[in-house]
DNA sequence: TCGATATAGTTTCCTAGTCAACTAGAGGGA
DNA sequence: TCCCTCTAGTTGACTAGGAAACTATATCGA
């Protein structure tokens, strides 16, 4: 079949590679947090509001590059497990703030250390300094691509 | 909150950095895609299926690291797409196999070459030399992590 | 001050996957 | 030959998120 050599493979492509790589390291992490009974998207609300004031849950979605109605979903699971607290906003009576319960702030850390391990176990192969390179590599793709945010989705 | 400190920031894990690089190619991807109406699943399953002979489901379920059932309904809707043909096994009765259409097979040369020019794209910022960099990293780190299969999910 | 518009959050409907149960055929012994 | 078991594929229940409709409140201008 001739017209086969006009297709590229995917594995000439650098996207590839990225997304194969990248989805390992994600699903081992969401397989450490399963142990814990939390999930990458409900990890990222914790640590987003770990250490901070009352935040609305706006402020949330926009940090986390997802929806609002994905945030009221993941806050409802969260406060389900007594990790997450809604509180109505005293000044507007449309807002509302969502704060880590005290079990919420316990677990960051705990679900902290994971991922530094989890980091590390998948990059280990890397030399000190060929890890700085990929880290230069990917800010710039980052910046120049114009990303923000934290990647969940 | 002196907490806090014993938390490390997300954004010092090489983990972080390759998921919001990854996840902006792929939905970029996704959306040239979109206008063909095509999803990145099934584009992996026509590229997959592309100049081959009928292959079984379950071949492709392996191949793209999805469940069968993923596959049955992937390929349901190519088939409502007139992109792909399911056909009954001629030894086996319970085997199926799966093949592209004329249709399907004209598409794939069309969709490869978005996926050339978006991998183009993101990429462009990086030297010839960094991109080689980049993607020999990735392949290590692919191969120590006994990553395989074509990465979708 | 009251109506128009804008904003915060929730809810509903839809899509796309997994997992596990199920159906049907294949294959291997007694 | 007749089960028993294994395998291929499909189906249904469930999860998670997006888009858009919806509710309630705020804000702005005449």
């Amino acid at each position: 079949m001739t017209s086969v050599s006009t297709v590229s493979d995917l594995t000439t492509h650098l996207g590839f590679w990225l997304r194969m790589v990248s989805n390992h390291v994600s699903q081992a992490f969401a397989q450490k947090l399963a142990e814990r009974e939390v999930t990458v998207a409900e990890w990222c609300v914790l640590r987003t509001l770990y250490g901070r004031d009352p935040t609305p849950p706006s402020r949330v979605a926009d940090e986390m590059g997802m929806t609002r109605g994905a945030i009221t979903k993941l806050a409802d699971r969260l406060i389900a497990k007594a990790l997450l607290r809604r509180e109505a906003s005293a000044e507007d009576g449309r807002a509302q703030t969502l704060a880590l319960t005290e079990r919420g702030a316990d677990l960051v850390p705990e679900l902290a250390a994971l991922a530094d391990r989890n980091d590390e176990a998948f990059f280990a192969c890397l030399a000190e300094e060929e890890r700085r390179s990929l880290e230069r590599l990917l800010k710039r793709l980052a910046e120049r691509g114009g990303m923000r945010g934290v990647p969940v989705a």
